[in-house]
DNA sequence: ATATACATGTCGAGA
DNA sequence: TCTCGACGTGTATAT
């Protein structure tokens, strides 16, 4: 089965020679559109770090920004990859398909060798939206300071990403009796990390502001892990259970 | 162009009608094959977050193991996905074609909507090969336990993963002097979180011991940021250069 | 199932 | 370019 359409948004070979895939997948490349091939490869990689992978059936996708992706049949995450920026080449060896995709800056390698190639596609589309996407950090912050009693009484916001020696604080205030409170700010039930980061700005801002007087920091989040917990109150953090606006 | 043949391991119909793509997603599911569709299409995401994207051309695979991923023509990551242990379901709604891919706990839905499809596909193939990655942390653990002179001049390695109240230390041992030592590995250039991290360990170890004398605490890494830098040398604490083997 | 930390994390913002 | 922290992070491991 073949199909070559040059002008279509799509095109499509099955069972291809290598040198007919490899005319796809260039063909491709030039249009800007996003290729994929089916088959048996092998693949090596060598970068941050080295993997090889013994030959099986891979689903292979390269993207006009540079993007590789070597996918098997299970899991969320590509067995291989590479980054968005990589420079793609195709070429015959040996009477076989290879696809590599480089980039400097750190020095990587992607390379694909195909046994075999069952299926070699090349797609041209357009996509101008963006996604929509609600119930993030951001959105917990605007809640935050839309309605500052939900963190506490008389809470009064001063700024947002508030600079300090150790880094920006999400929101930086005072209360009631005009204290300094830093507020940390996680979308989801947190671990030890959120405690240390958020102890990390207090222990900044006090040194800035050389004050006597302690700073409080609050850790806003759904929930808190146990250990967590009690990280918190060994170092006199404060937490607040707050979620992000469901809509 | 049309292509059925069900015991084959690839299937593809090009520009289907709604109604024959069902039956090629259906028939992939079936067959425990990786499953592409490619069109024009509104994806919907509910569950932890909530997203929106208007139409527009996109890659969706769907994975026997229940994951699906979205790809727009840039990024490395999907724009929108769905992780492993997902229910895959195809229909036809509205005489268009329609994916959801469920989960429980948390409660999560994808909805991808195609206005139009070009192209529907259906891989069936074997993967037994698993990577063989080198330059991990792991790998970093076992050069220094091979050869524990790299960290420092009669380092003695007593334990891997020693539990402490704030959670399990790389590698924990001792010093010529017989101080108790604290060290934790990052394969690549740290910044204030891996600072904190060391931190955290050191301070329970030395609750733990309930010893007057001061534990020490060495990060491993290829490198620190200069903000780190600052806190090591904040807490007393130490740094040693060293990276994954490269082979 | 929850907790914890690693990852070739990726991505975007800011300096 | 580098640094830093968020992410619907995903993934593995141990409890």
């Amino acid at each position: 089965m073949t199909n070559r359409e040059s002008g279509q948004r799509t095109e499509t070979l099955q069972g291809p020679t290598p040198t007919a895939a490899r005319d796809v997948v260039a063909d491709g490349f030039d249009r800007e559109a996003i290729v994929t091939v089916y088959g048996r490869c092998t693949v090596d990689y060598d970068g941050r770090a080295s993997s090889h992978l013994e030959a099986g059936d891979r689903h292979v996708m390269l993207k006009p920004d540079g993007a590789a992706l070597v996918h098997t049949d299970e899991g969320q995450q590509p067995v291989n990859w590479q980054p968005p920026g990589c420079d793609h080449d195709v070429f015959c060896e040996d009477g076989t398909l290879v696809l590599e995709s480089r980039r400097p800056t750190p020095e990587e390698r992607l390379c694909v060798r195909f046994q075999e190639v069952l299926q070699v596609s090349a797609f041209a589309g357009t996509d101008e939206t963006e996604l929509a996407l609600v119930g993030t950090e951001e959105d917990l912050r605007r809640r935050i300071l839309k309605e500052p009693a939900l963190l506490e009484a008389e809470f009064t916001p001063l700024a947002t990403e508030r600079d300090t020696p150790a880094g920006a604080v999400d929101i930086y205030g005072e209360d009631a009796a005009g204290r300094a409170v830093v507020v940390e700010l996680k979308r989801r039930r947190v671990g030890p990390d959120a405690v240390s980061q958020l102890r990390r700005y207090v222990d900044a801002l006090e040194r800035d502001l050389h004050a006597d007087a302690a700073v409080r920091g609050i850790l806003v989040a759904p929930s808190v892990t146990d250990r967590a917990n009690r990280l918190l109150t060994e170092h006199g953090l404060e937490f607040v259970s707050l979620e992000p606006p469901a809509e």
